[in-house]
DNA sequence: CTGGCTGCAAATCTTTTGCATCCTG
DNA sequence: CAGGATGCAAAAGATTTGCAGCCAG
């Protein structure tokens, strides 16, 4: 925890509240996910400060962004490489830690400097392959 | 045109527009750029008629959805197998046809059943390396 | 004490929906 | 001529913003 305030992130009630849900978590929750989950502990938690705090984190590199829904973002407190392998029924994300490189031929480049790349993983969970998919909205 | 309505897709003078707009287009736009460049042909077009086409060339596996940005989806009506290259400045896509085989070792695969990978690389076009990036938004 | 953080409500942006009307096949 | 497509406006869902009050450093 000391860690946040010695890069400059200023720890107040709530955003202890969001780290330690996030602390471990590897469910790649939604902004709603955590207000959901924080806003138990406290009920005037608001939005806002939800995507504040997830922002500010980003910007420190605390927590990865990802672009896996069209319109919802969901977040990754894990922020070594790694990959994801996505439920393509639950939507259900999970890491894969397994090393790839991968390379464009500069002929492809397109004059592009490449600086890193992210590999989806797309599959069937094991709950929907059985018949028991987790509920989701879509 | 006339596979369309071999499958099954009715033809309107709106769709047959935004197929035109679409017809060997590697911007990988949005369905704002769309509506935009489609609506100056057709001053009546509606976001409704660019939503519900989209939908259904997306069914038809005419056009495949993009989730790279978060809230804003964008369509590649190049559907063979490919994968992209986003430059980090200006959020342009260029597609990448090398072929890659990627596989995740049992151990790793938490009991998924695989069934495709998609690959984003990222980089800074030649644009933006030299200092003159195209506007976007962000 | 001061600048950053909080939380409410309102605004914004993308996408979806309801529905009456239109037109392709 | 029937069923799907259109287009308007309104709704929905995620995220952002404005702003007054609060509190960590």
């Amino acid at each position: 925890m000391e860690k946040y305030r010695k890069i400059g992130f200023k720890l107040t009630p709530q955003r202890i509240a969001i780290l330690d849900y996030l602390e471990g978590n590897n469910e790649h929750p939604s902004a709603e996910d955590i207000y959901k989950a924080v806003s138990e502990r406290f009920p005037t938690m608001s939005y806002a400060t939800v995507y504040n705090t997830m922002d500010a984190l980003a910007e420190k590199k605390c927590v990865v962004e990802l672009n896996i829904d069209t319109h919802k973002k969901r977040f990754d407190p894990d922020v070594r490489p790694h990959n994801h392998l996505i439920c393509t029924k639950c939507s259900q994300v999970v890491d894969v830690f397994e090393k790839y490189s991968l390379d464009i031929p500069k002929e492809q480049r397109q004059g592009f400097e490449i600086t890193g790349n992210l590999i989806e993983f797309y599959g069937v969970c094991i709950k929907c392959k059985n018949g028991f998919p987790k509920k989701t909205k879509e």
